[in-house]
RNA sequence: GGUCCGUUCGUCUAGGGGUUAGGACACGUCCCUUUCACGGAUGAAACACGGGUUCGAUUCCCGUACGGACUACCA
């Protein structure tokens, strides 16, 4: 079973769960899924001061909307219960007293404000400061400080903090499924705090215990961490753990200039970077979310699985089990990709026009009656992004028109579209049967009759009964209207009309 | 500043020592449609730069430029 692959998404509830972290949860799913192995769902609560209440569940409720359900964790449960950082607290101030017992870290009483001082004065000299074997010596340590004056100071409740003893040279190593070798120096790496002065765990000692124990064969995730790997992979090597394969995915960009993607260029650019509409509890501030915004879960889900990853072949269109069963580590790029709207939107437009329509009326259209629902979503659904724009697209289209479309009026409003707007008129009443043969028929036969060609009158009648010089069907729309509608609107629009 | 990562059409990308450098979005044109949209066809559009290696580099190597991430008792 130790095989078998397990990966996991530990995001934390810090705000609202970033599209990018949608698409690393959604990576990981694949793989999973392809691999058939688990994934699991470990909440990163270990910062108390950026907790955000409510983000647990918008994550939940994200990945449960696209249909990215973990095997284990939390909400649902597992052999390494739990799976909620905070609530396992406890088991990493034992990780990091083996590390003490080993000589591998230490305690460090050096204050934030310390440090920051430190920090500043490198930094007037131009150079950048850094906790390590070069500084150790000279700080607030168990290194630096005699054995008598460290228990002294715990002793006496002086707060402190476990840092890891990074060691002074040495090269790390290790192989990353996307971006091959990657090595670096330990003497760039600093002696990161592994247990926090309130007791928490930081993200690098928490992320690697549960891994450990949690047997997390691949560690996918977004490219933010590569800088901090090496420091895990140490870590690993000071417990004696096998460290997991890893993968460091490319970022999403900015869909102009550069940087990565933020919430600000959502609210710049009017779409969302958020799987679901999010309510800031603090300010009360509300982000755009794709679920709200009328994006499906197919087109969501197609359109990120293909930032940064491809099947090699020309398919594009791919539903959850087909990505599964397609995804590969190895066809994931390097290279960080722009954040692009209009091919959402397009993915969006493919996936609307698989719906079933019925249940596109029933859900969107729901006032109207079955029948009727059904027709308009026939009548406009290759025309619309988004499945919302249907009740506007009725409302507009059932709306007398109050302008007529001037451009139109202009170049096709002369004496025959007068004529034959006038013999329409007068032949409508009688058409018996009111359906689009019937009334093309009618009014192909009317005018006929009067010499006048159907191609001088049919975008004028267009304008009179719509407004619009543009738009559906137009038999099919009049059947819509009704007889005794399309009669007034005809009428309405004739006496408005300039003479000619 | 330091460390690390990256760079093929405007965008997402395929490809990979010898190719007419392929596809998708967006854009243009045409067809379909008595309109528009959908759909179909088609066009324009790319290997960042400089050195190597090689008979031959877009592809391999090294630099340069540019971009990005990280550089917290945040993840």
């Amino acid at each position: 079973m130790t095989d078998s692959v397990r990966v996991r998404f530990a995001p934390s509830p810090t705000g609202a769960l970033h599209i990018g972290g949608v698409r690393t949860a959604l990576y990981n799913y694949l793989f999973a899924r392809k691999m058939g192995g688990k994934f699991l769902l470990r909440i990163e609560d270990t910062d108390q001061a950026r907790f955000v209440p409510g983000a647990e569940q918008y994550i939940l409720d994200s990945l449960a909307w696209l249909g990215i359900s973990p095997d284990e964790g939390v909400g649902v449960g597992g052999p390494h219960e739990p799976y909620r950082q905070s609530e396992r607290k406890d088991l990493y101030k034992a990780y990091a007293d083996q590390l003490l017992a080993d000589g591998k870290a230490y305690y460090a009483f050096d204050t934030s404000e310390e440090l920051d001082a430190m920090r500043a004065s490198f930094e007037s000299q131009g150079s950048a400061f850094q906790y390590n074997s070069l500084t150790r010596v000279k700080l607030k340590n168990s290194i630096a400080l005699a054995p008598a004056e460290v228990e002294q100071l715990i002793a006496s409740g002086t707060p402190y903090v476990i840092r890891l003893k990074v060691p002074a040279k040495g090269e790390v190593r290790f192989q990353d499924s996307i971006r091959d070798w990657v090595h670096v120096h330990t003497s760039s790496i600093d002696d990161k705090v592994l247990m926090k002065s309130d007791g928490m765990p930081t993200y690098h000692l928490a992320n690697v215990v549960d891994d450990h124990i949690m047997e997390i064969t691949h560690v996918i995730r977004g490219e933010e961490w590569l800088p901090s790997a090496p420091l895990h992979i140490l870590l690993y090597q000071a417990f004696g753990w096998k460290a997991p394969q890893f993968a460091h995915l490319p970022l999403l960009l900015k869909p102009e200039g550069n940087g990565k993607l933020s919430k600000r260029d959502a609210d710049l650019g009017g779409f969302p970077v958020f799987p679901m509409e999010w309510t800031d509890p603090a300010t009360g501030a509300v982000s755009k979310g794709f679920k709200q915004e009328g994006y499906l879960k197919e087109a969501t889900l197609n359109f990120l699985a293909f930032l940064g990853w491809n099947p090699g072949t020309e398919q594009e269109m791919f539903s959850l089990t087909e990505l599964a069963e397609a995804f590969s580590l190895e066809r994931i790029n390097k290279a960080g990709a722009k954040f692009d709207v209009k091919k959402a939107q397009w993915f969006n437009e493919q996936y609307l026009k698989l719906q079933d329509p019925a249940a596109l009326a029933k859900e969107y259209l729901p006032s109207l009656p079955a029948d009727q629902g059904l027709s308009f979503v026939s009548l406009f659904l290759d025309r619309i992004t988004f499945p919302q724009e249907l009740a506007d697209k009725v409302a507009e289209f059932k709306a007398r028109p109050s302008v007529y479309e001037e451009a139109v009026l202009a170049s096709k409003w002369n004496a025959d579209a007068a004529t034959g707007l006038q013999f329409i008129a007068q032949a409508l009443p009688s058409v018996d049967s009111w359906e689009p043969e019937g009334i093309k028929h009618a009014i192909h036969e009317v005018l006929e009759a009067n010499g006048i060609k159907m191609g001088k009158v049919m975008q004028i009648l267009r304008v009179a009964l719509s407004g619009n010089g543009a738009g559906p069907d137009l038999m099919i729309s009049m059947q819509l209207w009704g007889k005794q509608e399309v009669i007034e609107r005809l009428s309405a629009a004739l006496a408005k009309f300039p003479t000619v």
